[in-house]
DNA sequence: CAATAATCATTATATACTGTAACTATATAC
DNA sequence: GTATATAGTTACAGTATATAATGATTATTG
């Protein structure tokens, strides 16, 4: 039973809880909080956001393969895709050679909240790292894609994405309740 | 303004969706599930961790001062303490000067965990950051610490406290539902 | 010293989210 | 032409959360 930190510092040390591991968990968690936050003015969840990325990258696909991309069950694109459609960002368009497929697509509109979304990310992005510079961002994604590569993390794929916009609710609890979906 | 990245590079560049912000969740996200998987087999969640790790350094708190150490509504540690105390780790003992109050204290047996749970998160640091050197790792701490100093974060609270574990529904499916109070 | 207000822990309730599995229709294989 | 597999959808059940009401005890104050 060894005492560190016998020094003046009544902090926990870095052996213990306030380590790298915990860092990444807490700060991981208030980025996709304060990125989900950023999102809802206009609509749409992270799940949201990353439909529309994947459509972009990869059009005329199928809802089993947008499953599949996103990381989530297909059961649960069926709501997600239906609120796209409903906002016009997405259609849902019937594949000729296979009938029981549609062919996903973005419309005019939903490439434009594309463009915006690319706005708020960047905007999210620049809050999250005001503290860094310009050298120690790309440091720090240098690391990050090191830790996520060696973990075999799929690019892109991010848990919040299929388990839409949950965190906010758990950083922030000034949420109005801003409920309106039946 | 400078546009850096005009280069050749192919990958989706800096500016968009695979920049830091979204690495950090992505791995933050990893980072806790894996955590939360470690700690299963002690038969402890996040939260409990966090308990433990709190009563360790405040004896004798009341459940109201762990709420809000642990960013927790109170109701929510009724059954987290139960469960601990259930298990023998932590005493719920009366409070003298107060009788609405509990004193909540370590057993024996919880010291011991909590000593348990150190090496876990020794092993579970090491083998999230295999990847990196140790003055990597010491950058990488560093530059999380700036940023969650920067955005407020209160040290030592992670949403997993009080979000029970939850990101192990997310991406492990085997929790065996050991529920067990009436 | 009573009466009211405030505080701690707990319980009740309502709500939301998730994954599994059944269901319908199309398509391919034999 | 019947049988099997696949795409999308729907139904369902389990689980977890936060908010607000409850009960017991203590502080306040007139």
């Amino acid at each position: 039973m060894k005492k560190r930190d016998e020094s003046g510092k009544k902090e926990a040390g870095p052996r213990g809880w306030s380590a790298p591991a915990f860092l990444l968990a807490q700060v991981g968690a208030h980025a996709a909080a304060k990125f989900s936050e950023r999102l809802r003015p206009l609509g749409l969840s992270p799940a949201h956001a990353g439909i529309l990325r994947i459509l972009e990258a990869a059009p005329a696909i199928t809802q089993q393969a947008l499953a599949s991309a996103l990381g989530s069950p297909p059961s649960r694109l069926v709501a997600l895709v239906d609120e796209l459609e409903s906002k016009a960002l997405v259609e849902r368009r019937p594949n000729e050679s296979d009938r029981r497929r549609y062919a996903l697509s973005l419309t005019a509109k939903g490439k434009s909240m594309l463009h915006t979304l690319g706005t708020v990310v960047r905007e999210h992005q620049n809050s999250l790292l005001a503290a860094l510079s310009e050298e120690e961002r790309l440091q720090l994604t240098a690391l990050l894609l090191r830790i996520a590569t060696h973990q075999g993390l799929k690019k892109g794929v991010h848990p919040g994405y299929s388990a839409a916009g949950r965190a906010e609710e758990i950083l922030d609890r000034n949420s109005p309740t801003g409920r309106d979906r039946p």
